[in-house]
DNA sequence: AGGCTAGGCGTACGCTGTACACCAGGTCAA
DNA sequence: TTGACCTGGTGTACAGCGTACGCCTAGCCT
């Protein structure tokens, strides 16, 4: 019944606590792994006393998702505006990366917390600076998307190494056979990834490669719209 | 206790019956009204009586996007394939955007239904058709990437019309003055969709237009690639 | 000394998906 | 005709979720 016993060893409770240790838990299984009363044991706490710190789970996500962001580093200013994004975005990438989670989180956000809309206030300065009007700007950036956040949206990703681990070599081929039949279009593009080898059909992906490749015609197109001196035709 | 009164006007469920009602379910309250009970409710039946028509609740979401994608016309033979993919993507966009709840629920989908693998096979056999290389077409389908299913990752939007309705508009006008000051990229670039109304910042862009802008864009860059004979630098 | 406040605790509610056992009605074979 | 079997709807129950509400204690400030 000393005072602090039972507590011993355990630092007084902070926004900030909370939110590393939400992220430790994402990291560690996935945004679906947090839960207020996981979050609350992990930190050797009641679920409740959670709320002291943030006001909702929505809330602790927001706080989440601004810590990733809070790891973007500044790029070197680069030369002209087209490297300067490149840059930037990149830079987004890897902070992203380096949480697996991050993707979805951002995705299923909805409101725009300062550190979301500094870094697309960032990204606007750089075209602007670059000389984009800011019509041909706000264009750009909704073609980008998410991508400004540094990732693709994941057409062909899957993650089901669960369940049936193997059905028969036999069945697999039949289901191949069937699967070439009915789409041979993605067969194609799926082979074409690979080099010819259609094991785990479209898992082969180089995704920064394919990530800098949609980065860089999107750019690319951005460019060329600018030295056309392109204007919106509602404007 | 005649035979069948209780059940008076109660079609047998069905798969079919069970979607349909969930995909009503979804027109009028959203992804997050669709719960096994709600539905169960809706068809006259008790919530686990609907387990015997789909084997879970991520089965019943892919169902249901299966019917979303079941709309989606196939459109007359384009001349080209530039033509003909922007047809077909536009004709998805139609689809989707027909029921507003289909974009998060697709998003949020990880296995390939045969439907989805349908409309993408569809997809990548007009790039091919048209003479793009698998290589190129793969890439060009990564760029695209959620764009084929007709809509674009909603940087901007919002829904917040809860809470405080009307923070008193002197006190509005300080919070516009604060993010004029921190957020200037966003505030130019959105003005210029509006054309200098920022009441509703960002909430004016014509979706529409946003979406055929971004897909010419990439439609664009494709073609440019292909008629250069691109290669993939990895090939 | 007394009140205020910040912050952790406990209980409880309503909601979710779904496992498991049961049971009525129809079909089919013996 | 009888009994087995299958199909499909029912009922109960469980574990988990976010979080509203009230209590209690420790520290601070007047």
């Amino acid at each position: 019944m000393a005072p602090g016993t039972d507590r011993a060893g355990r630092a007084p409770l902070s926004r900030g606590r909370v939110l590393h240790a939400a992220v430790e838990l994402a990291d560690e299984g996935g945004v679906e792994a947090v839960s207020m009363r996981a979050l609350a044991q992990r930190l050797g706490v009641v679920p409740m006393a959670l709320y002291k710190h943030v006001a909702s789970k929505d809330e602790l996500l927001d706080g989440m998702v601004d810590l990733v962001l809070a790891e973007i580093e500044n790029p070197d200013p680069a030369p002209d505006w087209r490297s300067a994004v490149r840059a930037r975005v990149l830079g987004a990438r890897r902070a992203v990366l380096h949480h697996r989670w991050a993707r979805k989180a951002i995705e299923s956000r909805t409101s725009r917390t300062a550190a979301v809309l500094g870094h697309m206030d960032a990204v606007a300065r750089l075209f602007l600076a670059g000389g984009l009007s800011p019509d041909l700007t706000h264009h750009v950036m909704h073609a980008l998307g998410n991508r400004i956040w540094g990732f693709s949206p994941e057409l062909f990703e899957e993650e089901s190494p669960t369940g049936a681990p193997a059905p028969h070599p036999e069945q697999q081929a039949a289901m191949a056979r069937e699967f070439a039949q009915r789409f041979p279009g993605i067969l194609a593009i799926a082979t074409a990834a690979t080099g010819g080898d259609l094991s785990g059909v479209g898992q082969g992906c180089d995704e920064d490669a394919e990530f800098e490749f949609a980065l860089d015609l999107l750019l690319d197109g951005a460019e060329r719209l600018h030295r056309s001196g392109w204007e919106s035709t509602n404007g």
